[in-house]
DNA sequence: AGAAAAATCATCTTTTTTAATGATTGTACA
DNA sequence: TGTACAATCATTAAAAAAGATGATTTTTCT
């Protein structure tokens, strides 16, 4: 019996290096690919393969819901997330949303082997480990609320406390609160600094 | 005479799709790969192919010192760079730095061998119009001096302006200077703004 | 060599952020 | 059902950034 392998990515090569890889393996069987959430809805109707490969980050920008929304509709089909490096809170979040596990975009072909194997076995993969490994430092974001995220995203447009203030309908000590909060959470010094760091860690 | 064709990128999949995409082409020889900007040069100790395909982001952060010492050391070699969206300010100074064009991640193996045919013509090839067509929104980067992006990234890493002025030696008005003109530049209402969309146009 | 751009410094004012403390009201969860 | 935690508001003060203007010295490029 054969694994249906499916793979949802918008970079074509990406598709391709992952194709070549197991093209010739007696094990899996390739069933196509999709370069934007549309498509992959549409094959889905079509089919349903063992375990989707998807990227954490599609042009649709809902690469997370994607992974929900296959997940309710069809829990027998896995999913495994694609991702590079410094991604670790879109990662988690996929994971969050039923992913079985990441994998990284620069892993060998046992590696991957190795993932979509475990993934069929119904354990997870994570290859936080290589990533440790490596010297990218991997900023890992802080738990913050949706208050505070909502805040952070007006702070990055560049609007002031009291603008913020004016727009959620809250007092200026509040907003400041929030900020202070942020502050602490990221370990940040000052607005650049959290600014910054949010950006790396994606949340923004 | 076929083109001798190197790969640079940390990404093995993406690696492993160009040479399945190439690897039947009559006119091209896959000379390998490399990882990493280090063993990029161990190779060119070696031999010098005729294009190189690299990625505009590497581990080690240089691809475009990379592709500047390339384009000085051997400038018969030339270099292609490889990119995903959102990156113009980094393709720029690539291309700034002796590239002779880029091409997206995304892009189809006929796409990929046009470029590959028009850069050893000696002309450059950019897939701008590409990029243009997408809904992604790309947030073109304002030219900023050497000096405003070191003092930019001191600010990212929440230094004050006196912290900064003592760093490099400067007064703090003119550190002021800087910042204003860095804000000015990006369009940005303070330095919140200013950081969120430096880090989105890949300055920082 | 000369023009343009970059980098430097200064002064002064206003706005905004940060810090330090304290307190109340919901609400989710064990 | 009580205990975290989130979200709200307040006061006061110090630090920092932003805005306005003007000027000099280097670099860089043509």
């Amino acid at each position: 019996m054969k694994t249906g392998v499916f793979i949802v990515d918008d970079h074509y090569m990406v598709i391709e290096g992952i194709r070549s890889l197991l093209q010739n393996e007696k094990d899996i069987e390739w069933l196509g690919h999709a370069m934007n959430v549309a498509s992959c809805h549409a094959f889905l109707k079509q089919q349903l393969p063992d375990i989707i490969l998807m990227d954490v980050n599609l042009p649709d920008l809902s690469g997370i819901e994607l992974c929900k929304e296959v997940r309710q509709l069809f829990p027998s089909v896995f999913v495994l997330g694609l991702s590079t490096f410094n991604q670790r809170p879109v990662i988690q979040n996929m994971i969050d949303n039923g992913a079985s596990g990441y994998i990284l975009k620069n892993a060998t072909k046992e590696e991957l082997l190795d993932a979509i194997g475990t993934v069929m076995k119904g354990k997870s993969f994570l290859s936080f480990d290589a990533a440790l490994s490596m010297k990218d430092p991997i900023d890992k974001a802080p738990l913050i609320t949706r208050r505070e995220k909502e805040i952070l995203q007006l702070i990055a447009e560049g609007l002031t406390n009291a603008e913020i203030g004016e727009k959620l309908f809250i007092s200026i000590p509040t907003v400041n609160t929030h900020r202070k909060s942020l502050l602490e959470k990221f370990g940040a010094k000052n607005t650049a600094a959290l600014i910054s760091k949010a950006s790396k860690s994606g949340i923004l």
